[in-house]
DNA sequence: TTGGAATGTCAACAAGGCTGACTTATCCTC
DNA sequence: GAGGATAAGTCAGCCTTGTTGACATTCCAA
């Protein structure tokens, strides 16, 4: 199971050693902390939590989703996503309007008030996104997204296209 | 706050946008599900979560280490880590030694049982984690890994580093 | 028109974070 | 040697956010 560095006509494969791989695992599970901070820092002030943010996320960049759709996107169960919306709804951040053809669904929207803290949120995120950017540079950038879509699951990698090409 | 993409001097700053930036921040929230998704396939046939593993990864990384360093790793309470802790110890996946030095300090082992388990869940990690490097090439891999790093809270990446520099 | 499929809601439970208060054992300094 | 500081562990209770199960509503096709 251990690599062979050298192998393969010659060509170096030392970026494929369990080590460099291992560093790499490392290096996501603390960058993921850093990448979900600021936000949280936010959120904690106030009565929500992560799960809350995704949605106001996801329903920021496809305004008018159905329920249906966004249990998809986050991957969990319509139970679970149900009471974050809930909260949402009922404190006057999402709207969720009776759907016109099939009447079954639900349309979600973002209020103003919804829009505000959606803002601020994706831009204390974005501030650090934006210092690492810079810091790395525009070819650092490049692979980072290219390896990081290499890693998602295939159906993910779906939902991740279809809001990539949307606004771009 | 909306970037100017010329501005600088004429370079090009288009990886800078908060469009761009956007992109990044979802690319990292699907990517990590697909990281976490192996491993926690594995843990959910057993009674065990995403907090055993992060535990069996560091005690795997650094035999001997304590209960406090451990907690300032994970960044969680004493609390919240003794319950994982002694569901491992008592498994018998775990060690606790009383140190030497100081009696105070418990030092943490994986037993046989527990590397074995360590392994099984790296493995399925660092497949995938392969199969994304080996689909991006080294250059990616590089631009990945420093982007990840400029992310980290600097608190984080101290421990990121001591661990980075150990096996290398 | 009726039964199955799909959408969404309510209730209850579990994992794993958290705070706060406390004990025990050990170390170290005055 | 006494007393404060430190390392670890424990108990109790709370919150968020996952889960399953049961159920109402709506749509659509046989």
């Amino acid at each position: 199971m251990s690599d062979n560095p050298m192998s393969q006509s010659g060509q170096s494969l030392l970026f494929l050693t369990d080590e460099q791989l291992r560093k790499g695992i490392e290096a996501m599970f603390f960058a993921y902390r850093g990448f979900t901070a600021d936000p949280d820092r936010i959120l904690a002030d106030m009565e929500y939590g992560r799960a809350h943010h995704r949605a106001i996320h996801f329903i920021h960049r496809s305004p008018g989703t159905t329920v249906n759709n966004l249990l998809s996107i986050l991957g969990v169960t319509k139970q679970s996503l149900n009471r974050v919306l809930r909260t949402l709804i009922e404190d006057g951040l999402v709207e969720s309007r009776i759907g016109k053809e099939d009447k079954r669904e639900r349309h979600l929207h973002l209020t103003e008030k919804g829009a505000e803290l959606e803002r601020s949120l994706s831009d204390a995120q974005r501030d650090r996104m934006r210092a690492a950017y810079r810091a790395a540079g525009p070819v650092a950038v490049a692979g980072f997204r290219q390896v990081l879509e290499a890693m998602m699951d295939q159906d993910l990698r779906r939902h991740y296209d279809t809001l990539k090409d949307r606004g771009a």
